[in-house]
DNA sequence: ACAAAAAGAGAGCAGTGCTCTTGCTTTTTG
DNA sequence: CAAAAAGCAAGAGCACTGCTCTCTTTTTGT
């Protein structure tokens, strides 16, 4: 074990610790059967000394919740980024499949996070921050396009959805984006997130043989949709 | 003389009664804050009287779980069988209110089903027929137009779909419906349910303003869609 | 060098799921 | 119709949980 400089590099490492063993375990056994216990039992540590670093359970499961938001956020950010930023295509079937290959490969994050939520828990701000970075990423290519291909905004239709939309919340994210389109897009965004969902939750049996070859089926026609490609 | 049979009766009813009583605080604290001691303590019971109904806990949820399929199942039949066979837009626009209403009336027993699965819990065959009811009414809608208006498969599309779906399951409850509109079907019923979990589940916060408004606005698009109306 | 602050250990409380044994009641059967 | 079998409830008990409290050890700023 490597002796650490301060106080505080010591804590905020320990801290780390904690949370890679709860990840761990969380892989192994899912949110509900996390237990502190077994974190420090596994860190030959006493559960009581974790109590100096998170307040309770919860609060250590908000930390992984961020977590779990930020790794597929970058995920998703950092395979996109890789594509040509002129080839939308690429950039949406990237952008998506990484979200659902994410979801695949991290199963109990995924349902930590787009699963039913705690009971009782309420999201802080913090988290909300990290949850948009997933989004963003589809937003940001949907507006690229528009952006590209300048589309005037239909005055009926932008009335018409600033009804049921946070038009001013979305539009900062997407500001070229006629009100139809974000229509779409928001739709979009919800059966990428409910096929993984579905998928992963298994009410998919006895519908869906090839999962990957149905993905990238209702990927595509979402792109066509959205107005993309 | 029929031979008494109280006790038959009178186990059926403990049954109903401790499901009853399950679901009463399910709605009140959610699935993985259900406590069988509690239960019993409602019951004016042990504990370990109950296991002589439900070897054990995971036993219990998935009674609940089977009867809130049956529930969602039975509401939405009702209330779609009231409105008239011919009127598609009606039904389906019913039909789908019913489950996000459902939902929203039943949010701890809509998570119980369509949230996160409890760790290590296999759906048991029963299980799989009652989470087909609700999915039927939507596939009997739709399957009902291309009944009234039949449409020839093309080959090609039947194909290709046949590669990613399991079509002989579809076509047992669509047999009319083509493979192209099947593909919309599924992404259809993905999407309502996509759509109710991002809602109840806190997703939407900052994006939708008003959910009943924005829910018709989805589900109309969805009807359009799969070409029912 | 020393007091203050931080961290860990350990005991303990109330709660959980679940099992086992012990009596009691109802049903089945010889 | 009584005896045997089966069903049911209660209570004690085990191993686990989250969490708190107190006490001891370690680290740090002055």
């Amino acid at each position: 074990m490597e002796k650490p400089r301060t106080r505080k590099v010591a804590r905020e490492l320990q801290i780390q610790t904690i949370k890679a063993t709860a990840r761990r375990l969380l892989d192994q056994r899912g949110a509900s059967e996390l237990s502190l216990r077994e974190v420090a039992r596994e860190m030959n540590q006493t559960s009581s000394a974790l109590y100096r670093y998170f307040a309770n359970r919860d609060e250590l499961l908000t930390a992984l919740i961020l977590d779990a938001y930020n790794d597929l956020g970058a995920s998703t950010e950092d395979a996109e980024a890789v594509v040509a930023r002129s080839n939308r295509r690429e950039r949406w079937l990237v952008a998506t499949r990484t979200i659902r290959r994410w979801a695949l490969q991290h199963p109990h994050e995924y349902a930590l996070v787009y699963g039913s939520p705690i009971p009782g828990y309420h999201a802080p701000v913090e988290t909300i921050v990290a949850a948009t970075r997933v989004t963003n990423v589809l937003g940001r290519i949907i507006n690229d396009h528009f952006q590209e291909h300048p589309t005037a905004f239909d005055p009926s239709s932008e009335k018409r959805v600033a009804e049921f939309f946070e038009l001013e919340n979305l539009r900062f994210f997407m500001p070229n984006v006629p009100a139809e389109m974000l229509v779409k897009g928001i739709g979009a965004w919800t059966q990428v997130f409910g096929f993984v969902s579905f998928e992963l939750f298994g009410h998919y049996e006895n519908s869906v043989r090839d999962f990957e070859a149905y993905f990238d089926e209702v990927v595509t026609r979402l792109g066509h949709d959205v107005g993309i490609f």
